[in-house]
DNA sequence: GTCGTGAACGACATATACTATGTAGTATA
């Protein structure tokens, strides 16, 4: 079964792109309508091709229209009127759009004044200087129009950045920005705070009494290659990463709602604002005020301006415009992870790709106050496992260790299996049983299909030795997909077996996904929050596991190392779910 | 194009910054 999903997705999202071309609007209903439709789609666990019309039309979002159409892609495997609009709008001219500052008035003007019916053409045209005779567009235009252009050429097409990337490039600038006289906070916003797996734009708000001092130094940084625009408060750049970098400087009484409207999402924005109109208020980037007289009632925290509107804060990672704002009115919001009491996935310098000796590990566990850690090593099939001596050491030290640590820190002797492309696993089960905890995962192999690849991981599920599955999918954001699976059969073998799923807070991989944790949440299935620590440092990384959990609307109740010390430990040493 | 109210039709996301041109387009959450 292809990726039905996916399919109907791709193609809203054309129909979207080219209906804005046709209507030369990008905010029209028909437009708006394809994206909300496209929404609704995209937040759907059953399989599409099982739909039919009618059953399509009680999806919120979804009209006669739109579910004749995807009934239409599905039978034939192509839709007239997509079809139709891709005659008038080639795909060629679509891609106009793809340039920045290139709107679909200007490309329906550029086609019919001047035939522009490529990148191509448009650079002939930009050589020729055609464009600044057009009536609308000038010189500056034609100028700014060659730069964007050159810059489509250099970075391809307009791609997202994996958060694993975003986030330390983010928090490099930030370092700098934090170093300018006068800064009071820097904070970034945008996708970026609400923890998105990739991420489009780094968004940065910055306190402070002056707004020039800061802009320049974003303008003047190394890293930084060109500015897009620069105004009184706000500065946009590129960096030599190819990702845009928007700055906005605010008055410290303004924060609460700069970090609002910055961090967005979008359509979460525009319901908040639509609040705040029903209430006699408005909510722009300064602040939430009074309509008449301008009286501002809150703006210095999200808390106060969330109060105001009468919810309770809402976490930034469920800011999606999924109904968020709606459970939060009616006391539904999922609660917030909290502490967190051990870690069960961290290598150190035994493995042959860990970086930390274990002094160093346990130092830091420590320090975050942990009850329980399990170092888990590769094993003998992965290019950086241990052999069967190595490990039998390890346990012998950690006995001398553990006399030494006392009830501090409940350290367990664990291993990071590797299931084989038929569901094997390393040593034999006699030596596995010999480990305090056993975790096993997929490091190979990835191209096999859903069948095999949900019976390898089912049998790792089935072995006696295994207490949870290590990154599900075996995916890398932005670099390799994940292994297919047929997720309700191995979320129903996890439930009879009681076998722990992770969730992995290694930002390349952030595995399980939202998607799958949305669909496991109605499972009666052990959640354990991973680092995947190969350095000491590395142990902070929980909280990123912690914040992709939060984000698919997990209960603590179900995450083992949110639990109180006593059941996280019983449940650990094979005491049941408690 | 969708949805709700009432059986055809109106309502339907907000608010602002920046730029280049000379009123509006594009961009941002």
């Amino acid at each position: 079964m292809a990726d039905t999903k996916q399919d109907v997705l791709d193609m809203l999202r054309e129909l979207a792109e080219l209906t804005i071309l046709e209507e030369q609007n990008p905010q029209s209903f028909r437009v708006r309508a394809y994206e909300s439709a496209a929404q609704a789609i995209g937040a759907q666990a059953t399989d599409l091709g099982k739909l039919t019309v009618k059953e399509l039309l009680q999806i919120e979002g979804i009209g006669k229209s739109t579910a004749e159409k995807i009934r239409e892609l599905l039978e034939t495997g192509r839709v007239a009127r997509v079809e139709a609009l891709r005659e008038k709008h080639p795909r060629a001219v679509v891609a106009l759009l793809q340039i920045q500052g290139l709107g679909p008035k200007a490309v329906a003007k550029l086609r019919s004044e001047l035939g522009v019916q490529s990148l191509d053409d448009l650079r002939r045209a930009l050589e020729e200087r055609r464009l600044r005779d057009l009536r609308g567009f000038g010189q500056k235009s034609e100028e700014k129009l060659k730069l964007a252009v050159e810059r489509l050429d250099r970075e391809g097409e307009l791609s997202r950045t994996p958060i694993s990337i975003a986030l330390p490039h983010a928090q490099r600038i930030i370092a700098h920005l934090r170093d300018v006289p006068g800064v009071d906070q820097v904070i970034y916003c945008g996708s970026l705070r609400r923890f998105s797996e990739t991420i489009g734009d780094i968004d940065i708000v910055v306190t402070a009494a002056q707004a020039e001092p800061v802009m320049e130094a974003l303008a003047t940084l190394v890293l930084v290659e060109r500015v897009l625009g620069r105004g009184e408060r706000k500065t946009s750049v590129v960096t030599r990463r190819g990702i845009q970098v928007d700055l906005r400087v605010v008055e410290k009484h303004q924060l609460g709602a700069a970090l609002l409207y910055f961090t967005g999402s979008k359509g979460h924005n525009i319901k908040l604002r639509m609040r705040a109109l029903a209430r006699g208020l408005t909510l722009n980037e300064y602040g939430l005020a009074e309509v008449e007289g301008g009286k501002v009632v809150a703006s210095e925290t999200e808390e106060a301006i969330y109060a105001a509107l009468g919810l309770p804060w809402i976490p930034p990672v469920l800011r999606e415009d999924t109904g968020e704002i709606e459970a939060a009115e009616s006391g539904r919001l999922t609660r917030q992870i909290g502490a967190i009491g051990g870690d069960f996935h961290v290598h150190t310098n035994v493995s042959g790709d860990g970086r930390s000796p274990l002094e160093d590990v346990i130092g830091a566990a420590k320090a975050r106050g942990y009850h329980a850690l399990a170092i888990t090593e590769h094993a003998e099939n992965t290019l950086s496992g241990v052999g069967r001596e190595a490990l039998l050491l390890q346990r012998e030290r950690f006995r001398a260790v553990q006399a030494e640590l006392g009830d501090t820190l409940r350290l367990l002797h664990g291993v990071e299996l590797n299931i084989g492309p038929d569901g094997e696993l390393d040593y034999d089960l006699e030596f596995r049983k010999g480990f305090d905890w056993c975790l096993a995962s997929v490091h190979s192999h990835f191209e096999l299909d859903r069948v095999a690849q949900t019976r390898r991981v089912m049998k790792a599920m089935l072995d006696p030795s295994v207490r949870m599955i290590g990154h599900l999918s075996a995916r890398m954001i932005g670099h390799r997909a994940g292994i297919e699976l047929d997720l309700d059969a191995l979320f129903d073998a996890a439930e009879k077996t009681g076998t722990a799923l992770e969730i992995n807070g290694a930002l390349p991989r952030l595995d399980m996904s939202v998607e799958a944790l949305r669909r496991v949440r109605s499972k009666n299935v052990p959640l354990v929050l991973t680092s995947d620590a190969h350095h000491s440092s590395e142990l902070e990384r929980i909280g990123f596991a912690a914040l992709n959990a939060e984000r698919a609307g997990i209960d603590p109740e179900r995450v083992v190392n949110a639990w109180p010390k006593e059941r996280m430990l019983s449940w650990l040493s094979g005491g049941g779910a408690g």
